[in-house]
DNA sequence: GTGGTATTTTTTGCATACAAAAAGTATTTG
DNA sequence: CAAATACTTTTTGTATGCAAAAAATACCAC
């Protein structure tokens, strides 16, 4: 029974910080462009900085943190433009991800697929906005996994960590997320018929959305900034 | 004179370090499946152990090592799976590059790829082999960087880093290259004509040729292998 | 000689120590 | 009091030391 854990005595501590680290920074407990204090991530986690400084070392590899020479590290934050030029990468990622899915999906694969979409259907029914980005991005990993390409799993999942950051707590347009919505029935409807030109257009299309809903919360985001400093 | 020298007295030796690991594994000068012995690399690099280590973490998360718990890394070894799934990647990602760069190229940038173009069709004439892998290189980094999109320049590197330890030094097949100069020119034409649907739909045929050489001689090196074991 | 085990050696992983650079604070001078 | 400068503290970057794991070697039984 403990066999398993015995044969996995510890994981390598470099690796469970990378972890955890990663997980802080998506989940913006690290906010963009904080600093990376070493001393203090020390013993947040309880480790040496030997591993931490590791961690640090593979995050900046996979664009989760900059590192400014003898200045340390700070997490990475996303203007605009990154935001855009990020989402051009994450569309041919994805467009791929359906084409390659559409041909090789199974049909337990599908199926599990039908079923998240009907979950998050009842999320969207209901507005839970958070359990419903949950399931958003439980489909198309599962689309992804579909494709059975792990060199395309790996790379889809480096770059969208960079966007999990932009985390937004308001609401999104209400027209807007009916469409996000008509768009994946579309997906599952061109997953279902292996159609693979169909799927591939309708995820350009629902990314190019995403990216126009993304960009306009950044800029409201911007902008109120702006106005609470001239308030102050 | 010396201003810039001295404004950047070192680079960060982690820094250095990947740099030079990332070209010997590029370059073959570690093998792959090799292992990286930190003691004989620290004492070839002039480095302790900390850089190195640090560096091989970078390494790591670039995908050209491969680390194994308590047993160190090892250089990335490429079964023919992987560079099939490689190349499905590095097809979006390059269709991607001309669709964006048929939109986005200067005059000036135009005129450079062509020019690089010239110097291949003369290392082709010469069936100069290394000059024309060279200019080929240049050439798809040129249509890249015309695409002015710094994510999918750094997405694009980090994946086309991992095939370019694949080094034939034997001719290939003088139809197939005959038809990848071809293509060569195809796509000179469509981005000459900002045609962006007809330069992504040459890139994708010239990336699934390209695959199929690479495919294919690394098919032949196994082969041979085996003879040669059968011999001894 | 072969297979297995014990022992040594090497290698890896982590912690710590030290040096250089940056940041912060105090002090001096006009 | 402001600005510049010297000094202190903090932080980063690198080297080294130590412990555990893996590999290599030697030893032994059969």
């Amino acid at each position: 029974m403990t066999a398993e854990i015995l044969s996995i005595p510890r994981a390598a501590l470099h690796g469970q910080v990378t972890h955890r680290l990663r997980q802080m920074l998506v989940e913006n407990q690290i906010q963009p462009g904080a600093k990376l204090n070493e001393r203090a991530l020390c013993e947040g986690l309880n480790v040496s900085r030997t591993p931490l400084r590791e961690a640090i070392k593979t995050l900046a590899a996979e664009g989760l943190v900059e590192l400014l020479p003898n200045r340390g590290a700070v997490a990475a934050s996303l203007s605009v433009d990154d935001v855009v030029h990020t989402f051009e990468v994450m569309a041919c990622l994805e467009a791929q991800s359906g084409a390659l899915a559409a041909e090789r999906v199974t049909d337990s694969e599908l199926a599990e697929i039908k079923a998240l979409h009907f979950e998050m259907m009842a999320a969207f029914t209901r507005r839970d906005l958070s359990n419903y980005y949950r399931l958003n991005a439980a489909i198309h990993r599962a689309i992804n996994a579909a494709a059975k390409n792990p060199v395309l799993t790996a790379t889809y999942e480096q770059v969208n960590a960079r966007l999990q950051a932009l985390r937004f707590k308001s609401n999104q347009d209400e027209d807007k997320w009916k469409c996000a919505v008509l768009e994946h029935e579309q997906m599952i409807d061109a997953l279902d018929k292996k159609d693979a030109q169909a799927l591939q257009a309708v995820l350009l299309k629902h990314l190019h959305n995403k990216r126009d809903v993304v960009v306009m919360q950044l800029q409201n985001q911007a902008s109120q900034a702006t106005d609470q400093n001239k308030k102050a």
